[in-house]
DNA sequence: GTTTTTGCTGATCAGATGATCAACAAGGAA
DNA sequence: TTCCTTGTTGATCATCTGATCAGCAAAAAC
């Protein structure tokens, strides 16, 4: 007997596209954005054919999958309880991480990343909104308590990836991690805050030290440069 | 004019070799080890049949790629170095981590996330590596130092973290990052351990407090449960 | 029960992909 | 020059993959 699921039923549309996605987010999690749409149909217990009933094409149903997955998961209210500060700023920072943290689940973290590897823009729009709603908050927050210096963004950046590292270890890397998430992020945000505590100058790069984004392609659709490619250009040249 | 490179000369079999392999690196990182041998062999100038005069299969040109990539990145004098008390830690460590974070190239990076993605045990493999030869040794020296609290595995993961993570935003999420990585790692290095300075307890979690290394499928073969599969499993259940 | 609607399937197509092989030709040996 | 070795190629095969469509059958409408 194997995994699949023989007998679909006749379902309503809503509830049998709903079916789909969710399996869509789940096998295209575990294999990636290029798995077949055969195993899918496999795994959801439908044929293959059926999937073209729902979405046009696979890339709408890949799409449909991105927005299930990352369609706010950025809470609004993040941002304005990070900048309460009717509360202490400790308290703030423990309260978001842990909340923060527990978004790093098996689908998203690794979509999220297969995403990322496959050039996707969306990507890179959810780090803006990183950057914008969250880490700038922290800083500006931090810096106006008083007691703390105000950390550099890279800095932030560094503890945010602590943070984001855990999910890798577990969900790609597959690595043994904590039962419980929430001592070490307590742990590691307090230390961070900790760290501020001496005066030395924040080494915050400006904007002329900041190398641009890689491109996945230049303008001029040649490619990134790599060894064996430089090479081969040398020797076309003789 | 494309950029393929058209007159392959006759070339010397470790050569070619060579050359083929380099080619990989670059493209399959570029493009993930579902890339086609007909893309690669047109960007390193080549016909496709060709690869197999020098590769059984895609496999084995594959398994070429990593050990071209993995093989001998961690240093054995790095381990040495650590444990090296006639150094100030501050300096050894911030010397490993300036010199540790130049191995995250373009290549390694994306090869090595595409590699955990897909599942291969040479991500696991690399991982114990560092934690055996370069965490746990960090972890005695900080702690034998004296003035500094022996930080937890996991916060030690945090800080690894994030010199990794901005290899993650610069080589697959393809954002803004500093021009020069030295001040960061810098910077991080020395918060972490001025955050090590209050002796609050450590909060290392015990061995009964981990949650096992997922696995890509269970020994009966069954897979991971999304939503989709368990509401599928208790539909066929009627 | 009969008809109508429509969710679903099996068959099938065109293009892509890994792999194979006979034949060609570049470069050295005679 | 002539011969021989072998690095290289174009053609080709079997399979896989995204996508399409006529037709079946389950559920609703009557």
């Amino acid at each position: 007997m194997d995994g699949s699921v023989r007998p679909a039923r006749r379902l309503d549309p809503e509830a049998r596209r709903e079916q789909i996605v969710a399996a869509a987010v789940c096998y295209f999690a575990e294999v990636g954005l290029g798995g077949t749409t055969r195993d899918l149909a496999r795994r959801a217990g439908i044929t293959q054919a059926l999937l073209y009933r729902y979405f046009a094409s696979k890339d709408e149903l890949v799409e449909a999958v991105y927005q299930r997955i990352f369609l706010g998961r950025l809470k609004p209210h993040w941002a304005n309880e990070l900048r309460d500060r009717s509360v202490p700023i400790e308290s703030r920072m423990l309260r978001f991480y842990r909340d923060y943290a527990t978004i790093f689940t098996y689908e998203w973290i690794r979509i999220f990343m297969w995403a990322g590897l496959a050039g996707q823009k969306l990507n890179q729009r959810y780090m803006g909104r990183v950057t914008t709603q969250l880490l700038g908050p922290l800083r500006e927050e931090i810096a106006a308590d008083g007691r703390y210096r105000a950390p550099a963004m890279e800095e932030l950046w560094a503890l945010h990836g602590g943070v984001v590292y855990l999910g890798i270890r577990r969900h790609i890397y597959r690595l043994p991690t904590p039962e419980d998430d929430g001592p070490v992020v307590e742990a590691n945000v307090a230390r961070f805050l900790a760290g501020l505590l001496s005066k030395k100058t924040p080494p915050d790069p400006i904007r002329r030290d900041m190398r641009p984004a890689e491109r996945a392609e230049a303008p001029n659709g040649a490619r990134r440069k790599c060894g064996a490619a430089k090479r081969a250009e040398a020797r076309a040249g003789d």
